[in-house]
DNA sequence: CACGGGTTTGGAGCGGCGCTCCAAACGTGG
DNA sequence: CCACGTTTGGAGCGCCGCTCCAAACCCGTG
């Protein structure tokens, strides 16, 4: 039988940890989180398994790289100049787009918080938090929340994704399926779930979460203002 | 040699969905999510893949189904006759204390929110809201924020019990080393982590959890003007 | 009581995963 | 030109979820 190479021949490009973040993100954004198979990256990277571990720990690694680089420049590249709420605003939207262009950045970012993509969130938020007025001792409350909210949103995006990818349809699709699995619920049981079902079709998630930051940052403003607020 | 039985005797004792999500439940709060295998629970149950099969589509499903069990009777069994806004505070209490017991529930919920487990948080927040006076054309926007912000909590939660049962510390222990982990960090950078971290130790996750939930409803009352105020 | 069809069970085996490990290929300083 | 550290490729390991089928059981019928 013919005398098989023993080996590939060496790639010529030099592999680096940026290269392989770059080549993981691809994946990701096309094919998914499923799709970010070690496998998969040494054929796209036309590569072995030995060179990717030599620049990155493992996969976790990898999927919190890529995540770092999808959220750093969002949190970071603002205008200093803007008035704190709308700079607020603008830091919430951002973060939405980035989850909303990149669905698995949502479910990575529920995974692992303390890496530097959840803690930049927090700096940006805190920061402007501070800038808004907020008093010291009441900032990490009110950052907390915050960003748990935006946490929260960013996680049901990601399984929203992922169950669109999943079924490959489009999203109006996607709607009335998930209308339709609805549509057997007991009305009794499920009253106020039934009457969001009515208005899915004209329902527009940036809309909502941008409405949901408004309602934290009034209620961070009422309870700042009214020195202790809320029931204790 | 010995002649092999060439098969095991049939168990006794009836195999059932509720017997089979029982013992994923204990699994799972004994030793957590990555703990949950099928031949795990094979072992545990004394019996095979079929039989666990013939019961359950797949694992996810058994997830699912081990969530919605530790979830319903928590937004279900509380006393109808409280005063809505106290009813809000219980029931968000009682999902986060459901979740810190089972840490694992966290990351199912934002996994995939449209099985019954999420649809019963919402629609206990909902009807709540609706109690307090919310009107009907903003009770999705403010119960979507509070599900979100519960959802975020969750995940965080689940996030840290998994890194904590990963090292097999206890919790300050635990506390140390992110506060470790967090000292090395740029202070031009991170200043609010950097004040957060400093006071770490005397931090009550359930104390700052409650307080996001006030600062919501306070956020959703003033937004509403709704008249009423209630608890202060 | 025989027996036959439907249901429930046990487990071998499959394909695929993340990851380890080592030898080959390369670069570089002496 | 050689010796040695670095970078690369890929065979192989252990484990996973899951499929599939035959064995065991249950029960209605004659």
């Amino acid at each position: 039988m013919a005398a098989k190479a023993h080996r590939a021949p060496r790639r010529t490009e030099a592999l680096s940890r940026d290269v392989i973040v770059k080549a993981a993100t691809e994946i990701l954004d096309a094919e998914g989180e499923g799709a970010l198979t070690l496998k998969a990256l040494t054929v796209r990277l036309a590569t072995g398994y030995g060179a990717i571990y030599h620049h990155v720990a493992d996969r976790n690694d990898l999927l919190a790289a890529a995540t770092d680089h999808v959220i750093a420049p969002v949190v970071t590249d603002l205008a200093a100049d803007t008035e704190p709420r709308q700079a607020l605003r603008a830091v919430a939207l951002g973060l939405f787009d980035a989850i909303d262009a990149h669905p698995w950045v949502g479910a990575q970012l529920t995974r692992e918080p303390w890496r530097p993509a959840v803690l930049d969130i927090y700096e940006s938020v805190s920061g402007r938090l501070r800038a808004l007025g907020v008093p010291e001792r009441a900032l990490s409350d009110s950052a907390g929340v915050l960003v748990n909210y935006i946490l929260g949103v960013a996680g049901q995006n990601a399984a929203n994704a992922r169950a669109l990818a999943g079924s490959k349809m489009d999203r109006s699709a996607f709607l009335a399926t998930v209308a339709a699995r609805w549509a057997d619920l007991d009305p009794a049981k499920y009253p106020s779930v039934l009457k969001a079902r009515a208005h899915l079709r004209e329902h527009d998630d940036r809309e909502q979460f941008l409405a949901g930051v408004d309602l934290i940052l009034t209620g961070i403003e009422a309870t700042h203002r009214t020195g202790d607020g809320a029931a204790r």
